[in-house]
DNA sequence: CGTTATGTTGACATTAATCAAGCACGGTGG
DNA sequence: CCACCGTGCTTGATTAATGTCAACATAACG
């Protein structure tokens, strides 16, 4: 039942190397399944279920976030195309993953997958590299949160957003969450994103275009407070009065 | 020249993994290999050094940390008996790796390491399981890190640290990390550490024996305070009185 | 076009960081 | 064995940052 990806004669296949795409990896499992569409909001699957399923992302933003018993709310991370989800789990999902914009994605049963990995080294090699990258993504936002300023965690978050965007637009940054996705990603409250965001327009180091995308001005800038520059120098005088004083115009 | 180590007849082999029963698991790789010491401070590997070995804990506690550009230290998790270094990695090591107590490990070339990993689904199953341990563990991290006061933060470090004390005294904590370990790995300041450690004994919750280990006295009101439950209703009136206005003794 | 979500801004309260001093324990050498 | 010293820890006073509460603005949606 599994046995035709291991004998699959397709010749792509044999080219495949674990970086590069290729035929017979892991994401070749999925490429037979149907696409499902998920409207912003939906939920994909929540914290705790018994985890059926594996998925992949072929288009859209998710967002991957656990609840408080108190109701607080924590995003462990923001998914977008080409990212599998379910694969870092075992029995049951540990977080719940919800749609952010129009997500279109396909589903393998869980135990065909794993029975799949099993029997093929080089899928299991696949799957432990992208359980390799997993982990280095949740230690990057292990040293994110770890910053001390909401201005070092911001630019930082940018920074980050603007890798995955992959337009040719490289100062444009896509921002398809909420404020308070931000928020509970950054460990932080919506005020201060937004506070923070119009301090750094303010500096002119990016400029807001809508609330859902943003332009970055001064890129070095940024990068310098990424790394933990406070030594607010990026900051011009006159704009540092205004922030302060509130002199406008 | 792996097949030995499938083959391997030595009993203890299958008693030794935790909960999977089985004769030639990851552990087992290294148990030929001599086992190595290291006094506190010392450094095991370095953070971006060139990956040649994995490694597993034999005895004693190790830091895992990154420094970033301004020399702030983020320890992004401590290390204990049983736990592997260096499975999580790709080419270069990700973290720098210190003891923290006397240490003991045995060593395994990073590249055999791989080469019996991908000859044996078994293992390979077993590194799977592994890894998803440890992404479990990072999420817990960004959890904890998430947790807004600082009582929270200790009161969940505090319980998970009382998880790996295997020892009986259930109620006894040991710490052998510092204090500036355990800022760095709550993303908080030495001072706040001490500050809320000595809080949460004049109330009555833990009591301080030694410097490097403490006692809880009450269970119920930490794990209370673990789950964020800020409503001071856990500190007794008097105490109160004490932390606000200095009325000593 | 009115209604609701989401985002921004302001005033204020609270927390934790910072700066600074002193304490305590462990190790060393007299 | 005890005094000294250094490191790590605690405590205090102050400051800076962020959270909180509340009002308002703006975009989104029917």
């Amino acid at each position: 039942m599994s046995v035709h990806v291991l004998a699959m004669p397709d010749g792509r296949a044999i080219a495949m190397d674990s970086r590069t795409p290729s035929a017979a990896d892991l994401c070749s499992l999925f490429s037979r399944q149907p696409l499902e569409r998920f409207e912003p909001g939906e939920a994909i699957f929540w914290e705790s279920d018994e985890a059926t399923h594996v998925f992949e992302v072929a288009d859209g933003m998710l967002r991957a976030l656990r609840l408080l018993g108190d109701g607080r709310r924590i995003i462990v991370g923001f998914l977008g195309p080409g990212d599998l989800l379910g694969v870092s789990l075992k029995e049951r999902y540990l977080y719940t993953v919800e749609a952010i914009s129009p997500v279109q994605l396909r589903r393998f049963p869980r135990g065909r997958f794993e029975d799949e990995v099993a029997r093929n080294s080089h899928l299991q090699e696949q799957l432990v590299s992208k359980l390799r990258d997993e982990m280095t993504a949740a230690q990057d936002q292990t040293v994110l949160l770890s910053r001390r300023s909401a201005d070092e965690k911001l630019a930082n978050f940018l920074l980050m957003m603007r890798q995955r965007g992959n337009s040719e637009h490289r100062s444009i940054i896509e921002l398809p969450m909420t404020r308070l996705d931000i928020a509970n990603y950054l460990g932080m409250t919506i005020e201060t994103v937004s506070r923070t965001i119009t301090k750094l327009a303010n500096s002119g180091i990016i400029e807001g275009a809508g609330r859902r995308s943003i332009k970055i001005l001064k890129m070095e800038t940024l990068r310098l407070l990424a790394e933990g520059d406070e030594s607010e120098r990026w900051m011009p005088s006159l704009v540092r009065a205004v922030t302060h004083a509130s002199v406008n115009a």
